[in-house]
RNA sequence: GCCCUGGUAGUAUAGUCCGGCUUAGUAUACGGGCCUGUCGAGCCCGUGACCCGGGUUCAAAUCCCGGCCAGGGCGCCA
């Protein structure tokens, strides 16, 4: 019985396959109702699927009235079977309408559903949130979503060709890997432990055994942070290469950030369309700035800032009215970047390091690392952390640590620049801030 | 953590300055009715709200204090 129910109820098409080219043909949908407008005599059901929403038509007098006391009841979010014939219809927007022929409500919303899914009035973000199933029904918001899908299949692809190996890193540590940040802590069985901020040390060490690796991960910073580009839990892209330095890897994230470009433009026109967004491919070489050279920039654009001082989000601000699109900044003061950062050999107060911009948005973050292990030693103490904390990372450099480099890309904040959304909680389905663990 | 702004039906808002003209207005959603080409459907009717606590006052959505919550900014960062 059971079996026969379900392979009634296999679909034919997806709403977007409907095409006047198929006029005439008999289909089976599987969807939700999004829309009902109701006129009289004739009804039209915009069903939502996957895939798209299409117009299902029902002429009240071609349908037996059991049925059709059945289907006066239909409400918003209903799940709903199809069964329709497709009919070429000029008066229809997309030109094309399934005018139904039998229907099964396999599922009932309760009425009136709490949030607007089809976005005739608007929404705050908290309120989006608190409804964020609902909210991801909007073809917009699912559409980030389904771009943010290819976004990582492009990153993978990518790094995969270039001879990267995808690994995973503890997100359950000991101790703090970079010092700075917050991190949280968690019960690990009575002892202390913490949710890593970054798979920095691991990716390091697991250079010396597949020379290129990668990693698509969360992590957690227990920042008090109030922006709308800082959340709690966010995802990090990280590479790290034996044998590289900052140029090299900046030029596979340069190269990356096209690749996913490219990638989101084939295959996701139309969701690119439904978010009102124009994208390019960024040219590359990308540009390139010294620390230096910006901050005598800023000097001359009136800002204060001393050298040595790390870029306040005032200066980003300014920095991005001049240079809009992606550019690195390299050569930060040695100072102002962590521990493992390799200083310049002819300049040590600068070091190997470079963020990549999108504006003013800081996108990535990375470096030539050091791989000699007393100058490791040294920066630690130079940054009031104590070497012996971290001596089961040092011992790696006992092994044969060759010349590495590697970054660090925020996955979300790429997202925001490729949807055009300027809050981060946008393009999380379920974000995490200080003020938000629900849903 | 600090600073700024705000909290009115399910949602989004008007009203708040300058307290009374308010049975708190509008849109949308929801319920009922009419409607055979809607696509922001339309028209008619209806249900539905002043964040919590204290204070000032003859009178508080409106002014004051405290709390809670939210949005944004800063620091920090991806």
């Amino acid at each position: 019985m059971r079996s026969r129910g379900r392979e009634r109820l296999r679909r034919s098409h997806l709403s977007a396959e409907i095409r006047p080219e198929l006029d005439g043909q008999s289909v089976r949908l599987l969807g939700w109702v999004h829309e009902i407008r109701d006129l009289g005599g004739i009804k039209f059901i915009l069903l939502r699927d996957v895939s798209g929403i299409c117009q299902v038509t029902v002429k009240k007098d071609a349908l037996p009235a059991e049925k059709l006391r059945d289907l006066e009841d239909l409400g918003a979010e209903d799940v709903i079977y199809v069964e329709g014939v497709v009919k070429r219809q000029p008066k229809a927007r997309l030109g094309v309408e399934v005018l139904l022929r039998d229907y099964r409500i396999l599922a009932r919303a309760k009425r009136p559903i709490p949030y607007d899914v089809t976005g005739k009035v608007p929404a705050s973000i908290d309120t989006r949130l608190d409804h964020r199933i609902l909210d991801l029904r909007k073809p917009e918001n699912k559409a980030i979503f389904l771009i943010a899908s290819t976004v990582l299949q492009a990153v993978r692809e990518f790094l995969t060709d270039e001879g990267f190996v995808e690994v995973r890193t503890p997100r359950i540590i000991a101790t703090a890997t970079e010092g700075g940040a917050a991190l949280f802590e968690v019960d690990y069985f009575g002892r202390k432990a913490f949710l890593a901020q970054s798979p920095q040390l691991y990716k390091e060490e697991l250079t010396t055994v597949f020379e290129k690796v990668f990693e698509i991960g969360a992590f957690f910073r227990a920042e008090e942070s109030h922006t709308r580009r800082h959340v709690s839990e966010f995802t990090s892209i990280d590479i790290e290469a034996a044998f590289m330095d900052l140029y090299d890897v900046m030029e596979v994230l340069e190269r990356l950030i096209a690749h996913v470009h490219r990638r989101v433009l084939e295959e996701r026109r139309k969701e690119l369309d439904i978010l009102g967004v124009r994208l390019d491919v960024p040219k590359t070489p990308f540009n390139r700035y010294t620390y230096d050279e910006l901050v005598k920039e800023l000097k001359e654009m009136g800002a204060e800032i001393e050298w040595g001082e790390d870029f306040g989000t005032p200066h980003l601000r300014l920095l991005g009215e001049r240079h809009k699109g992606y550019y690195f900044i390299t050569h930060f003061p040695t100072e102002s970047k962590p521990f493992y950062i390799q200083p310049c050999e002819d300049d040590p107060r600068l070091s190997e390091s470079f963020d990549l911009m999108h504006d003013w948005l800081e996108l990535a973050s990375g470096g030539t690392r050091i791989s000699d292990r007393s100058l490791l030693e040294k920066r630690l103490r130079e940054q009031g952390l104590n070497p012996e904390s971290f001596k089961e990372h040092l011992k790696i450099y006992d092994y044969g640590m060759p010349i590495h480099a590697g970054w660090g890309l925020g996955f979300e904040r790429l997202l925001m620049v490729l949807t055009g959304r300027s809050n981060i909680r946008e393009v999380i389905l379920f974000p995490r801030d200080k003020f938000r663990l629900i849903p």
